[in-house]
DNA sequence: TCAATAGTGTCTTTCAGACAATATAAT
DNA sequence: ATTATATTGTCTGAAAGACACTATTGA
């Protein structure tokens, strides 16, 4: 079963099975406190009516994470420099062959970390497009194997909040610690002790105290809170990691 | 620059950019006491005479995991389950639009940690097939962007070792602790020390003793050490995880 | 005043790392 | 005896988790 010499030695160029690339997108973001996913949904078959995850096409002169980014700015109108490593982020690529039951697809799924999504994406249909929190999406049937890929990117985002300052991508540019305390919350689906967090996340280095700023305490009272900035807006391992509880 | 209705609802099954769709495996096992990599020799253009990831195309009736499967056992004859989620895993795609110049490939990277090779291969030429030690191998200039995956590929298994059960893949069905814990100081290039080592592999429940069994010692002596199993085939989370020394 | 959130201090348990000490083999 | 490796025991410091306490705002 050893295989022809050509393709042990590389690829022949006149001959090799045609392939379709996209990209999907699992956009993720903090809605009424809870983790949220982007989903629009599909208007025509195969699953007309069913959520799916927004994506497309790689096109013949662009990178596969280059893709992945115009696809972003399409949907969301978040728009993401080259460079930033931290707001994209490659999940795994799904290539099943009946995934697609009309032709053969492999899909390199991404998963993106926004703060909050602009309200109105001209030339797209907003209609079509829906905040729905993880939990509920993930009881749904999604189109293709976008369910799959839809856990396995909260899954991948759940490890992260754990080892890199991503946390951060969720909030704005200024933010209190409660607020990036809620981040982990929502994601991690847990509580948090209040001074143990604050301990961790100042002895972790990825924020900095913004001199002389405040908070203003919501309607109900309470005492106005430093605001924040993260440190650095690339993706950094933090040590001791910053283990969820279980 | 939104997409057309089309692209936004799925795919057109007559005009996509076809893309050829490859498996590139980083194949890593002990050797000599260091960590290495599989590195079969370019016979043709581009890149002929340069050391290069084994791979190959993706057919079009199989999964791409099934083709990483597929190409393993062409490579080294090493047969691995279906369902067997961690001796081969899929590491990352790589799909700059001229990785390969000839034309648009995109690869998907698998990671393989074996234990031993088997000597000969038959079918293959086995002399174009070398074990390098990875610092060389990192060293050196190999064909397409596979220095990229293989660094990438190195450290996706240094971070595993710290969270899961994966190390017994470097070893045989049957291990002392002092071989499990060379596994570690090959891939991490560290020393741990020895207690420390066997209280935290016993804590993590990832082996289980094989009663009467023992190690017999070298030519230099030593005390015979008792034999242990992996307690499971697949890999584990391992709580609290194993990290490496900074 | 109360409710709500921010921030500080401290205690206990767990765990990682260092290292001493003992055990059992080959030479 | 010496060397080499396995195995056990113990100490120390760092960090996690629990939780009491104080601080500052709006209503």
């Amino acid at each position: 079963m050893a295989s022809c010499p050509a393709a042990q030695d590389g690829y022949d160029p006149r001959s090799f099975p045609p392939f379709a690339v996209t990209v999907d997108l699992v956009v993720l973001t903090i809605h009424d406190g809870a983790l949220s996913v982007l989903l629009v949904e599909r208007g025509v078959e195969p699953f007309a009516g069913r959520l799916a995850l927004p994506g497309g096409f790689v096109q013949p002169d662009e990178s596969v994470d280059d893709a992945a980014r115009r696809e972003l700015a399409e949907e969301t109108g978040v728009e993401l420099a080259r460079n930033d490593a931290g707001g994209l982020q490659q999940l795994a690529t799904y290539g099943a062959p009946d995934r697609d039951p009309r032709m053969r697809v492999v899909s390199v799924a991404h998963v993106a970390l926004v703060a909050d999504l602009p309200p109105a994406r001209a030339g797209s249909d907003a209609a079509a497009v829906s905040l729905v929190d993880v939990a509920g999406a993930l009881r749904r049937r999604l189109a293709f194997d976008h369910r799959t890929i839809l856990r396995d990117g909260i899954e991948h985002v759940r490890r992260q909040l754990e080892h890199t300052s991503l946390a951060t991508r969720f909030c704005a540019a200024e933010f209190t610690l409660g607020e990036l305390r809620s981040v982990y919350e929502a994601v991690w689906g847990t509580e948090l002790d209040v001074a143990n967090f604050r301990r961790k996340v100042l002895a972790s280095q990825v924020v900095e105290p913004i001199a002389g700023t405040q908070s203003t305490p919501g309607p109900s009272g309470g005492r106005p809170a430093q605001l924040y900035r993260a440190t650095s807006s690339m993706p950094t391992e933090i040590d001791p990691p910053f283990r969820r509880p279980r």
